[in-house]
RNA sequence: GAGACUGUAGCUCAGUUGGUUUAGAGCAUUACCUUGACAGGGUAGGGGUCGGGGGUUCGAAUCCCUCCAGUCUCACCA
C-alpha cells in the first residue's frame, strides 16, 4: 500500500470530481417511499442575484441538514428554486432592453415585455443555483423551482382567488409607498429609512385680511403648492386668535382654513404645521378628519402635475429649489435651518418614497394570523433561537393588512376583470365573463367587454405559497402529502415579517397545517469589525474566490466555525484558512497512515487495542454529545467538537498510540481498526466537509460500487459505555505530557532515556498495573522502563496528577532552587483552593442547606486538595534536604 | 419614542435546571523543538476581579433590579 500522494491536499480537482460523481448518481434525488421524509425547501433567492456570503452560510447549513439526514437513512429532499422578483428584475430587463436591444418598455405591449422578460431570465437568471454547486448543495435539482413558471403561477392565482371568495380581499384608496422611479407601490417592509441630512425651512403665510403672518416649518417646501390647510394645537396661545381664520398659500395664494388639531405639537419647529393631504400620511389623516379638499401635485414620476399651478412637468428636486428661490424673493421665506431627519427610501430602486393616495388591492390579515400565531405560541413551530418568537408575536398581534398589488408587468397579473363598476374574480377569463353574465343577467356581455387589473401581484404572494407551491398545488398530491410539513426553514431573521410569518399563514389557510417544524434562523454575516456586509462598503468577499483560495469545505468550515444560530456571524477569512489547514491536517493523517506498509505476519502492539477501544468510547461519548446539539441546531458546536476529536484524539492521540517504530510495518489488525475508525470520523465529518470525506473515504479502502460515505450509516453511539477508560487515558494522556514538559524544561531529547516511578496507592487506578497500559505508556512517553515503588524514591522529580503521584529521573542535575520554587507555587494554589472549600464547608447553613451530593462534593474536593498538599510538601522536603 | 437581544482571554465563542477540583475551547501571541506522517507541524507558557453597581441565596458568569455600551426591530414630528 505505498501511494504515492501529493503532499497537500488540492480541493479543485476533488470538489469537481465528486460533486459530478454524486449528480451521476442521482445522490440528491428524491422521490417519496416508505422512509421518513427530511424535507427543505431552500429560501427563494431573487433570479437576479449572485452568490454572497449570506447565501453561502444559510446555504451552508441547509447542506448540512440535508446531509445528516441522508445518513441517518431518511429520505432528504432539499427543493431549490428562485424568486422572480418583481421590481428588481422588471429593472434589469426594461435596463437590458434599452442597452442591449434599443427597445424602451413604452414601446412595447404587455404581452411582447413578458416574452423579452422570460429570454432574460433564461440567459441570465438562476446563475446562483450554478453557484451553489461549487459550495456542494446538494438540492435535488430535478425539482428546481421558479415562482413565475407555470405551476407556481396557477398556485398564485388559485390562491387569490381563493381569499377573494372568502372575503379576504378588498380594494381601497390608501396612503402608500410610491416609488417614483419603478412607478409601483412598495409595501413598509420594501421601505428602509435612514438619517439624512436636509434643510426645514421656515415660511410665513399671511393671515387673509390682515396684515399678520403664521409661520410654519416644513422640510418639503415644493408641497407647499398642494396645502389645504394649516394646523395649529387648539390650546397653543400663540393661535388662539386666529381659529376659524384662514390663511393664503403663498406663490399660489390659495385661502385655506387655520385648523385646531390636538395632533400638532407646540414644542416642534413654530408650532404651526402645513397640511398637504396628497402628500404625506399624517396630513392625509388630518385631512380625511376635518374634510380638507386634496390637490395631488404630482405625477406618478414625481414630476409636478398641472394641479401645481406653478413649474408644471418639472421633477420634485427641481421644483424645490425652484420654490425655495421663489419663496425667497418674495418674502416668504423667514429663516433656514439644517435638519436630519429620516428619509424612507425605495429597498430596490433607492428612489426616495413619495407618499401617494391611490386604490390598490389588500389582504384582510387579522383573522388569517390568528391560528399562525397560535402555532408559534404554542410551539407547534418551534424557533431557533427561540427569542425571535417575541419579534414574531409582536408583529403578528399588531398585523396590518398587507397591500398586494404592484404596479407592474412582471408577476402574476391580477386575476380581476372588471365591467362596468364590478369587479370579476376568478381563475381565467372565461370564468369571470360567466360571473359577469349571471350577475347582470345578460347574456351579451363579450369577453373584450371586460378589462382585467392591470397590475401584477407582490412577490411574496408567490413566495408565501412556496412550502406548497413547489410540490406543485396548494391542495393534496402525492409529492405535497409526502413531504409537507416540510422538516425546518432556514433563514435570516430580516425577513420574519416578508416571509415567514406569511408562509405560516398560508400553510394554515390552505393545508390547515404548518408549513415546516422548525424555523432556524441564522445571523447576519459582518465583516470583523461588525459592519454588514454590503455591496457599496465593498467589505463583503466574492464568495466564488474564496472557495477558489480555500476550497469549498475551507469555506463551509471557516463559515460554519463562527456562526450560532441567531447570532451575527463575524466572518474573517483567517476561519477559511483554519479550514483549509484541517483539511491538509487530514490528508497527512491519511498519507501517513496509508504510506506505512502492512503485514499479516506482525503481531499487534500490546497498546494497540487499548486504543482501540478507548477511541472507540471516545467516538461513542461524542457521537452521544453531538446527537443532542444537532437537536438544538447547535452547528457550529459540532463542527468544533468534531475538529477537535479529529486532530486532537484521533491524530494526536489515537495515531501516536498505534504508530509503529520508524521504518516499521502496521500489523494487518491494527491497521483495520484505524481505517474502521477513520472512516466513521469521515461519516460524521461529511455534512460539513463533503468533498474531502468523499475522498479520503475512498482512499482508505477500494470500496464497493454504491459504499460512497455521501450515503453511508451515520455510526450508532455505542450500547455499553466505559467511563473508567476514558478516565484512565485521560490520566495517561496527562501524564505523557508532564512527562515530555519535563523533557523540554530540561533541554532533553525527545526520546533521551529516562525512567519513571509510580508510586503505589489504594487510589491509583489498577488499569495502570496492567501490562498493555505500561507498554502504551512507555511508548507514548518513551520510557525505558516504569517502576512500581511502594515509597517515595529521594530526589527525582515530582509529578502530581489529582491525588496520584509519579517522579522521574531526569539524569541531568538538577535545579534545585527552580524546583523549589514551582513546588511552592503549587502548593500555594492548592492552599488556596483548599481554604475556599473550607469555607464552605465551615458554614453550616451551607452544609445543612445544600444537597447531600453537593456537599460529598465538596468533601472530596477538600481530601483530594489536603493529599495534594501532603504530596507537595514531602516533595519540597525531600529537596530541601539535598 | 416603544421594545427585543447581546456584553465572559487580544479576537470569535462555549459555559444546559444556580453547586463538576477557586472560569473553558479555537484562533492569535510568546518560548522551545526540525533525520519522528504533517513548519499549513509539534511541545509548553502567558493572558479573564465573567460590562459597572446593588439585591436574592449557604452559594451567582448563571436569578432579580438598576445603570452603561453595542446590535437590531417597530413606530415616527412637520
Amino acid at each position: 500500500m505505498n501511494k504515492e500522494k501529493p503532499k497537500h491536499y488540492d480541493p479543485g480537482a476533488v470538489e469537481e470530481k465528486w460533486y459530478g460523481y454524486w449528480m451521476d448518481k442521482q445522490y440528491f434525488k428524491s422521490i417519496p417511499d416508505d422512509r421518513e421524509a427530511f424535507t427543505i425547501v431552500i429560501p427563494p433567492p431573487n433570479v437576479t442575484g449572485i452568490l454572497h456570503m449570506g447565501h453561502m452560510l444559510n446555504n451552508t447549513i441547509q447542506d448540512i441538514l440535508i446531509r445528516k439526514a441522508r445518513l441517518d437513512g431518511k429520505n432528504a429532499c432539499w427543493v431549490p428554486g428562485t424568486d422572480h422578483a418583481s421590481i428588481a428584475t422588471e429593472a434589469k430587463v426594461v435596463k437590458w432592453l434599452r442597452e442591449e436591444l434599443n427597445v424602451k418598455k413604452s414601446d412595447l405591449t404587455r404581452e411582447q415585455f413578458m416574452d423579452y422578460a422570460h429570454q432574460w431570465k433564461e440567459k441570465y437568471g438562476g446563475i446562483i443555483l450554478q453557484q451553489l454547486k461549487k459550495l456542494g448543495a446538494s438540492c435535488d435539482w430535478d425539482r428546481t423551482a421558479f415562482t413565475m413558471d407555470a405551476t407556481r403561477y396557477d398556485c398564485v392565482i388559485q390562491s387569490f382567488v381563493d381569499l377573494y371568495n372568502r372575503g379576504f380581499l378588498y380594494r381601497d384608496y390608501r396612503m402608500v409607498n410610491w416609488d417614483p422611479v419603478a412607478q409601483t407601490v412598495l409595501s413598509n417592509e420594501e421601505v428602509i429609512y435612514s438619517e439624512e441630512s436636509g434643510t426645514l425651512y421656515h415660511v410665513r403665510y399671511r393671515v387673509q385680511d390682515t396684515d399678520d403672518y403664521i409661520t410654519i416649518a416644513t422640510t418639503r417646501p415644493e408641497t407647499i403648492l398642494g396645502d389645504t390647510a394649516v394646523a395649529v394645537h387648539p390650546e397653543d396661545p400663540r393661535y388662539v386668535s386666529y381659529h376659524g381664520k384662514r390663511v393664503l398659500v403663498p406663490l399660489v395664494d390659495r385661502a385655506v382654513p387655520i385648523i385646531a388639531d390636538e395632533y400638532v405639537d407646540q414644542q416642534f419647529g413654530t408650532g404651526a404645521l402645513k397640511i398637504t393631504p396628497a402628500h404625506d400620511v399624517n396630513d392625509y389623516e388630518i385631512g380625511k378628519k376635518h374634510d380638507l379638499e386634496i390637490i395631488d401635485i404630482l405625477n406618478p414620476d414625481a414630476t409636478l402635475s398641472a394641479a401645481a399651478q406653478l413649474f408644471v412637468g418639472l421633477d420634485r428636486d427641481e421644483a424645490r429649489t425652484l420654490v425655495v428661490r421663489r419663496l425667497e424673493e418674495e418674502g416668504y421665506l423667514v429663516k433656514t435651518e439644517d435638519y436630519t431627519h429620516n428619509v424612507g427610501r425605495s429597498e430596490r430602486s433607492h428612489a426616495v418614497v413619495e407618499p401617494r393616495r391611490s386604490l390598490q388591492w389588500y389582504v384582510r390579515m387579522k383573522d388569517l394570523a390568528e391560528p399562525a400565531l397560535r402555532a408559534v405560541e404554542e410551539d407547534t413551530i418551534r424557533f431557533f433561537p427561540e427569542n425571535q418568537k417575541n419579534t414574531y408575536r409582536h408583529w403578528m398581534r399588531n398585523i396590518r393588512d398587507w397591500c398586494i398589488s404592484r404596479q407592474l408587468w412582471w408577476g402574476q397579473r391580477i386575476p380581476a376583470y372588471y365591467y362596468q363598476d364590478q369587479v370579476f374574480v376568478a381563475t381565467t377569463k372565461e370564468e369571470a365573463l360567466e360571473q359577469a353574465r349571471a350577475h347582470f343577467n345578460n347574456a351579451l356581455i363579450q369577453s373584450d367587454d371586460l378589462s382585467q387589473d392591470e397590475d401584477v401581484l407582490d412577490t411574496w404572494f408567490s413566495s408565501w405559497l412556496w412550502p406548497m407551491s413547489v410540490f406543485g398545488t396548494l391542495d393534496s398530491n402525492e409529492d405535497l402529502d409526502y413531504y409537507y410539513p416540510t422538516s425546518v426553514l432556514v433563514t435570516g431573521w430580516d425577513i420574519i415579517f416578508l416571509w415567514v410569518a406569511r408562509m405560516i399563514i398560508a400553510g394554515y389557510q390552505w393545508q390547515g397545517t404548518k408549513p415546516f417544524e422548525h424555523v432556524y434562523f441564522t445571523g447576519m454575516v459582518r465583516d470583523r469589525k461588525g459592519r454588514k456586509m454590503s455591496k457599496s462598503l465593498g467589505n463583503s468577499p466574492d464568495a466564488l474566490e474564496l472557495i477558489q483560495n480555500y476550497g469549498a469545505d475551507g469555506v463551509r468550515f471557516g463559515m460554519l466555525s463562527c456562526s450560532p444560530a441567531g447570532g451575527d456571524l463575524l466572518f474573517d477569512e483567517k476561519l477559511c484558512e483554519q479550514g483549509k489547514n484541517f483539511c491538509n491536517k487530514i490528508w497527512n493523517g491519511l498519507n501517513f497512515l496509508t504510506s506505512r506498509s502492512v503485514s499479516a505476519k506482525i503481531e499487534p502492539g500490546q497498546g494497540d487495542e487499548l486504543a482501540y477501544a478507548w477511541f472507540s468510547q471516545k467516538l461513542s461519548q461524542h457521537l452521544q454529545q453531538t446527537n443532542a446539539l444537532y437537536k438544538e441546531y447547535r452547528l457550529s458546536q459540532i463542527l468544533i467538537s468534531n475538529y477537535s476529536l479529529i486532530w486532537n484524539d484521533f491524530f494526536s492521540q489515537y495515531l501516536e498510540m498505534i504508530k509503529p517504530a520508524s521504518g516499521a510495518s502496521f500489523s494487518d489488525r491494527t491497521f483495520g481498526q484505524a481505517k474502521e475508525l477513520f472512516g466513521k470520523l469521515m461519516i460524521i465529518l461529511h455534512p460539513f466537509m463533503p468533498f474531502i470525506t468523499e475522498e479520503v473515504w475512498h482512499q482508505l479502502e477500494d470500496r464497493r460500487i454504491g459504499e460512497d460515505v455521501i450515503v453511508a450509516s451515520y455510526p450508532q453511539e455505542e450500547v455499553e459505555t466505559d467511563p473508567r477508560l476514558i478516565k484512565d487515558m485521560q490520566l495517561l494522556i496527562e501524564l505523557v505530557s508532564k512527562i515530555r514538559e519535563i523533557r523540554s524544561a530540561k533541554s532533553m531529547k525527545w526520546n533521551a532515556p529516562m525512567e519513571l516511578y509510580i508510586k503505589k496507592s489504594d487510589q491509583l487506578s489498577p488499569s495502570l498495573y496492567e501490562g498493555r497500559w505500561v507498554a502504551l505508556l512507555s511508548k507514548m512517553a518513551v520510557l525505558d522502563e516504569i517502576h512500581f515503588v511502594e515509597e517515595e524514591p529521594g530526589a527525582l522529580l515530582s509529578i502530581v496528577i489529582g491525588t496520584d503521584k509519579f517522579f522521574v529521573d531526569p539524569k541531568v542535575t538538577m535545579d534545585v532552587q527552580a524546583e523549589l520554587q514551582k513546588l511552592h507555587a503549587e502548593l500555594e494554589y492548592q492552599q488556596g483552593f483548599v481554604s475556599s472549600v473550607e469555607q464552605k464547608l465551615d458554614n453550616d447553613r451551607f452544609v445543612s442547606n445544600a444537597p447531600e451530593s453537593v456537599v460529598n462534593n465538596e468533601r472530596k474536593k477538600l481530601a483530594d486538595g489536603l493529599a495534594r498538599i501532603n504530596m507537595l510538601k514531602e516533595s519540597i522536603r525531600q529537596l530541601e534536604q539535598m
